[in-house]
DNA sequence: ACCTGAACACCGTTCAAGT
DNA sequence: ACCTGAACACCGTTCAAGT
């Protein structure tokens, strides 16, 4: 048998498309950090080097595989002027969950305005639902700009802990543990009402977060601007 | 002349406060990343290995510098409930612009929760004025989460457009680029008020979402609790 | 045009050896 | 006890050489 062209061991073309996925498949294996140049060119069976042939750098790299992870959201029905808080909060939710389940990857728009095709349709979408709810347009681009750092912030935060490998209950205790090393006449406050600080899962925290945000877009004047 | 100890060249003794003040000028110089075991090591004409003596890795030099930061910010007066979310306003402020001052710092309270000393003052004082403020504690407790959460992001997001030396006008222009490549059908709100979308300093954009968060804290219900 | 190995200039951390 | 040089196991990126 000859080794024609297509007996051989199929590896797979290099293409910008199989670096994108060989870069997600590390992140799902081992987080925002561990993907490296090298370590998606193993995942491709081949050198680093090689991988500058479809991308720019190991930045361009992380965005590209950012704007694969947003189109995964899904951005809910038409905003409803009836409907546009509950809406809302949702979309934001499913946001953050999104960014959740890809460890990490919440660094990356953290660092760059994200000027990805999907990120910019969600935005978009933000945009509409908060039109539905009569927010006037510079509020609204104040807002959105805010709201995207508490949730990128937030997703981050979550994939440090996941990372380390801190069990959720273990912040408690750690909290505690620190707060009684420190003199407690420097922080009465604090002592006083330790029990109700530690209380409250991070989803729950998120959301109270998001309610204060929108909330408050319905009560302070717009913005002014020079 | 013998070379008695006190005629050497005076080179410092190493000590955990001589590690910390390298730490922080080489901060000043290079920014967060810049702060390597090897460059604060340079810095106090050493290796890189003898400073694991007073620091047990970087993450944890890294942790103590940034206590000390904190330990700069002026706490203002004693909370006054006549003046309470002024004062609340501006001292939240003022953290923003300490931890501003020192390029990146801001990546460490993000990745892991801050437990120092100078830190759990300033909260503690937060906390103090929310109280004077006539708050719950329950939303006193999920309300210095989501803010300090937001403080350190913008923060460090300011930091990486310094770093990567992106001067303040040219985002506007780089965003206005960004959208005008893609399909402006697909994004028919951003498109209708990209104007409005690019004004506004990133000053005005905080304490827009500052203003957001305190005033959604006077019209939400307290968060419940399992 | 695409792919590659080797090299360059870095990292954090450890450890045996010195004082 | 403190300090150090050298080494280990990594990085991102470049480049000359191959096909």
């Amino acid at each position: 048998m000859r080794a024609t062209p297509r007996s051989q061991p199929a590896k797979a073309p290099l293409s910008k498309e199989a670096v994108l996925e060989a870069g997600l498949r590390v992140l799902r294996a081992k987080g925002i950090d561990g993907v490296t140049m090298r370590a998606v060119a193993t995942e491709l069976d081949t050198g680093a080097a090689s991988l500058y042939v479809y991308v720019a750098n190991r930045q361009q790299l992380l965005n590209e595989m950012f704007d694969r992870v947003v189109s995964e959201i899904d951005l809910g029905e038409d905003p409803d002027p009836k409907r546009w808080r509950d809406q809302l909060e949702s979309l934001l939710t499913r946001i953050l969950e999104t960014l959740e389940r890809h460890h990490g990857i919440a660094r990356v728009p953290l660092a760059n305005v994200p000027t990805g095709p999907n990120a910019a349709v969600v935005a978009d979408r933000v945009i509409g639902l908060l039109r539905a709810g009569g927010i006037d347009d510079r509020s609204i681009a104040f807002f959105i700009d805010v709201v995207f750092l508490y949730i990128n912030a937030t997703a981050y935060e979550t994939a440090i802990y996941v990372e380390e490998g801190v069990p959720e209950d273990s912040i408690e205790a750690d909290i505690r543990a620190a707060f009684s090393q420190l003199d407690p006449t420097t922080i009465p406050n604090t002592m006083s009402m330790l029990d109700v600080l530690t209380q409250g899962s991070g989803e729950a925290r998120f959301r109270f977060g998001l309610r204060l945000m929108i909330e408050g877009l319905l009560h302070v004047s717009p913005p002014e601007v020079a």
